[in-house]
DNA sequence: AGTCGAATATTCGACATCGAGTATTCGCCG
DNA sequence: CGGCGAATACTCGATGTCGAATATTCGACT
């Protein structure tokens, strides 16, 4: 069988630390910490021990000595296999290579706000634009701080990678807004009318209809719903 | 108590979903089907399910009847409480207004491709670029039979936003892969040179000396070292 | 010598996730 | 009219997630 790895991004990073040298978990995550790559890959405490379990069991890596340091608790040390070290090496291809769709909160919200009075997700949009042109400030910041110390950009590309995703939700959330208020976007109307009529309490079967009728050039597209 | 909600984005689809009008499980999914919001929200039936337990636990939504429709295994039909309505407004502003750290696969990958040597990871930031962009060909192409059918921009909004992501990821790897071929990426010397002493086979603790001793000033910043 | 907080190091269990599996029925095609 | 594939509708359990709790020690200061 083809060695299967967990899922968490953390294993690999795990990998790649016991690549470098044998750890114990601790060391692990407070390396992690002072490399600053607590920003980039989420580590917590429960999900780092079990992924060294798992990872184990995979036999991707394995104990090397448990060691007592004055009267701390036992730490196990744990080194990297050959094949942990393939299978390290083939993630991080996978990774870098091949594109993966993952699914933002965000997305997700911009697809159900129509639940929301457009007044309202203006109102809202104008906040978080807000808020990110001050995260972005801030990241500017800490970015220029690291470079004065010396630190080398290629110890920071997955921050600019984030500062890169942060302007254009910027760029996006700016364009949107704009063209909210403009009340251009096409089906505008038709939102606003619906939010209307259930604050009249229309009851939801007649709201349809009254939509229906009103705005018949914005539903051409929605022919299936003659099925029912 | 504060009324507390799953953590699963598809929670909040359940409850606009209801809000708009009660409905079973399985019409659900099918309706998110219809709307394209499976490319927005991840729907999973094992996630659904549960997801509705999980509201129905908290109140949020309330089972309404059970129908049987020819011999149909039975459906249980939901509808949304007051509370969960409150529950669904609450949600949505969170995540319109309030930016949020998420991490990424590939994020985690940059934070940790110092593993593979440069060369190689040039080469796979070609075939991720590649891939990018076919990729946002077909998600223009999408777009544009969209317009073309008649649905209104505002349907598409969620789709916008991650074609925008897309262009910045794509502008940002090209970017870096050209600072990357040109080796004026501040670091890149010293990385080459760590997987060129692992290629013959130096131990790890060597290696950290020659390089220290051959990068002093892509170091500096790294005085804590000195602890140990 | 006492204590307080930060750092070290890990465990636990409640909860969430998800794909694969199961069982049924509808509709179409020959 | 029979059979087969797509759609309907849901279940299950192995696995993964994560914060809070626990327990200890070190160093600084009183």
């Amino acid at each position: 069988m083809a060695a299967t790895r967990p899922a968490n991004p953390l294993a690999l990073a795990v990998l790649v630390l016991l690549w470098e040298r044998p750890m114990h978990p601790y060391e692990m995550s407070s390396t992690l910490r002072e490399r600053r790559k607590e920003d980039s890959i989420k580590v917590n405490y429960g999900s780092l021990y079990s992924v060294v379990e798992s990872l184990m069991k995979r036999g991707l890596i394995e104990a090397t000595e448990t060691v007592r340091e004055g009267r701390r608790p036992e730490r196990t040390v744990y080194a990297i296999t050959e094949t942990g070290g393939q299978v390290m090496v083939d993630w991080l291809v996978e990774l870098l290579s091949t594109p993966k769709k993952e699914f933002t909160q965000f997305e997700a919200a911009l697809s159900l706000a129509g639940a929301l009075p457009p007044e309202q997700v203006i109102e809202l949009l104008g906040q978080r634009l807000r808020n990110l042109r001050f995260q972005q400030k801030a990241a500017e910041a800490v970015f220029e701080e690291a470079r004065s110390v010396g630190l080398p950009r290629l110890f920071m590309i997955e921050t600019e990678f984030t500062v890169a995703l942060q302007n254009a939700e910027i760029a996006f959330v700016e364009h949107l807004l704009h063209d909210l208020r403009d009340e251009t976007l096409g089906g505008f109307g038709m939102w606003r009318r619906i939010h209307e009529l259930r604050r009249d309490g229309v009851a939801p079967g007649e709201i349809e209809a009254k939509i229906a009728a009103e705005f018949p050039d914005e539903l051409v597209f929605a022919q299936h719903d003659e099925n029912h």
